[in-house]
RNA sequence: GGCCCCUUAGUCUAGUGGUCAGGACGCUUGGUUCUCAGCCAAGAAUCAGGGGUUCGACUCCCCUAGGGGCUACCA
């Protein structure tokens, strides 16, 4: 094999999004699938942008796309912002080769000047309709003599620049995930190149671009399958060498429609922002179509790498199921290291504004890293400008982070999950307190709880345990007559992590604090009523 | 209207002529327990429908139905 050859067989192939909107998920699994196979295949990943649609094409999208790209860790070899041997990337940027190509074409006589009018054709289309004919170009402008051309030509007449299409015969093409496809070309149309803008379409710009970036496959969606004879036509007129296909299914909506907005978030921002991660948004888009054994499901990207292959790429289109994400979800949020963990949290608490600087704990001496059972205490790193502030509240973090659990499996639940540590405005279970405090035992019980904690020396786990279930016994009553009104008193609802850590954790004065508030409501509400 | 794609439990999928149709999410039940989560154990649930081909079809062919795509000077 020749070095030529050899170059020629290199892995490329390219994400071409158009900026028109955000980055969806569909797009986010083309792109994934792309980058896999780059990767898996030490191939070249291009982002290339298709703007050739003026008007609906934005600033924002653009950088929106390549934000969430980056996000999910899809990074590109050539893009528009990288460069590369084949650039620009940006289809805008690229006129004067589709003019070029065209004009080649044109002199082949592969493509001719059509001068029919929107007006025009758009009666015909009409007309055909009515008579429920195919809608077909008519062909008018098919044949026109040079003298015919030069005559429209001269009085400046708009025109545009059409393919022209085998009226027999078909087109034969290989998709490498559905297999073999023909097309009748008399079924295909004259359709247009070149606008009369001057702009190139996106089917000639596709191929031209697929052409000569050197595009070795095609990875898209199935909405493209029956634009790709279409092409296959252009690409042999061009004298390119044809890439390999493979059309991915598409990702519906839960009733089976095309996934739209009304089907809840469809962008990957939206999931950024909703604090799922990364890794879990890509591990999921990877299992929506593709398959490793029917058994494994949780990768890592560089996992995915390694296991991908076209070939177990499912033709059905599937379903997207947040449930199953968000599990996925947790099962990451599971494997990371204590660090990253606390790193993640504070962030969702001080986007969230739960850190308020007036809050106070009493940890002087009661909480301890040493107070995790079989764990090793966990450092901070050195903290970053802004977390300075907070600096001493990172322990705590990392204790209530492994008091919580498996219970935290969605960064979003964090203010939910921990608002009680942090606020005194946590939010109350109404039923809760009615059902647990507004009791003349409870309220006495608890009061009498909150001074059996006042005497305590050192407020650690085993002592408040202690304490609790000491005073349980005393009373003659189940502990859980202490545990359900203490748990509803100190942190708004029927359920939460393991009271004794939530005791510890939310300090003594603050235990007390909040027992003696539900005593006195229980009290009141009595009264009242 | 024409051309094309898709169809295994609620969902994602394994399966390539002979399997008790496997796994996962979700769901149900039981166990552990201060609640919840988790964990452990058990369980319900699937080959869209109809014709063929074959000794034998989830697997091959045809038809129907449903969903989707293209048929633009959108991509």
């Amino acid at each position: 094999m020749s070095l030529i050859e050899k170059h020629d067989d290199a892995v490329r192939v390219r994400f071409a999004p158009s900026p028109t909107g955000h980055l969806h998920v569909g797009g986010a699994r083309t792109a994934l699938y792309n980058f896999l196979y780059a990767r898996r295949n030490q191939g070249v990943f291009v982002l290339r942008i298709e703007d050739t649609d003026a008007a609906r094409s934005t600033r924002e999208s653009y950088e929106g796309i390549l934000r969430g790209l980056r996000w999910l860790g899809l990074e590109w070899d050539e893009g528009p912002d990288v460069g590369g041997e084949y650039g620009p990337y940006v289809q805008s940027a690229r006129g004067v080769l589709y003019h070029s190509e065209a004009d080649r074409l044109m002199r082949e006589g592969k493509v001719y000047r059509c001068f029919c009018t929107t007006e025009e054709l758009d009666a015909a289309r009409v007309e055909q309709e009515a008579k429920k004919l195919p809608p077909k170009y008519t062909g008018t402008c098919r044949d026109l003599t040079p003298s015919e051309i030069d005559e429209k030509l001269a009085r400046g007449l708009p025109f545009v620049v059409r393919f022209r299409m085998p009226s027999e015969g078909d087109v034969r093409f290989r998709d490498v995930i559905r297999g073999d496809f023909s097309f009748a070309n008399a079924d295909l149309d004259d359709f247009v190149c070149i606008k009369s803008d001057g702009r190139p379409t996106y089917n000639y710009a596709v191929v031209v671009d697929d052409g000569h970036m050197k595009i070795s496959h095609v990875i898209r969606g199935d909405d493209h399958i029956s634009n790709t004879p279409r092409q296959v036509h252009l690409f042999n007129a061009l004298g390119y060498r044809l890439p390999k296909f493979a059309h991915l299914p598409m990702i519906l909506g839960h009733d089976k429609t095309r996934l739209s907005k009304r089907h809840g978030a469809t962008s990957v921002d939206s999931y950024r922002e909703q604090h799922y991660l990364s890794e879990a948004m890509v591990n999921y888009l990877a299992l929506l179509g593709w398959s490793y054994d029917g058994k494994r499901e949780l990768f890592t990207l560089k996992a995915l790498i390694e296991a991908f292959s076209l070939k177990r790429v499912s033709s059905n289109p599937a379903v997207f199921d947040l449930g199953k994400m968000e599990w996925i979800n947790a099962e990451h949020f599971k494997t990371l290291p204590p660090a990253a963990k606390i790193e993640l949290v504070y962030g969702v608490l001080e986007e969230e504004k739960l850190l308020p600087p007036s809050f106070e704990v009493d940890l002087s001496r009661p909480v301890d890293l040493k107070l995790v059972p079989g764990k090793e205490p966990v450092r901070a790193e050195a903290p970053a400008e802004g977390i300075r502030a907070y600096a001493r509240e990172i322990p705590r973090i990392a204790l209530i982070i492994e008091t919580l659990g498996n219970r935290l499996k969605l960064l979003k639940d964090v203010p939910d999950l921990m608002g009680y540590f942090y606020r005194d405005d946590y939010a109350r279970d109404e039923a809760a307190v009615n059902n647990h405090l507004m009791t003349k035992e409870a309220s006495s019980r608890l009061s009498a709880l909150a001074g059996e904690f006042e005497k305590l020396q050192y407020f650690d786990r085993a002592s408040v345990e202690e304490t609790l279930r000491g005073l349980a016994e005393r009373l003659m009553i189940e502990a859980g007559e202490l545990i359900h009104p203490s748990r509803v008193a100190l942190t708004g609802k029927t359920v939460s992590p393991d009271i004794f850590w939530v005791i510890v954790l939310l300090g003594k004065a603050k235990t007390i604090e909040r027992l003696r508030l539900a005593a006195a409501l229980g009290a009141r509400g009595i009264a009242a009523s």
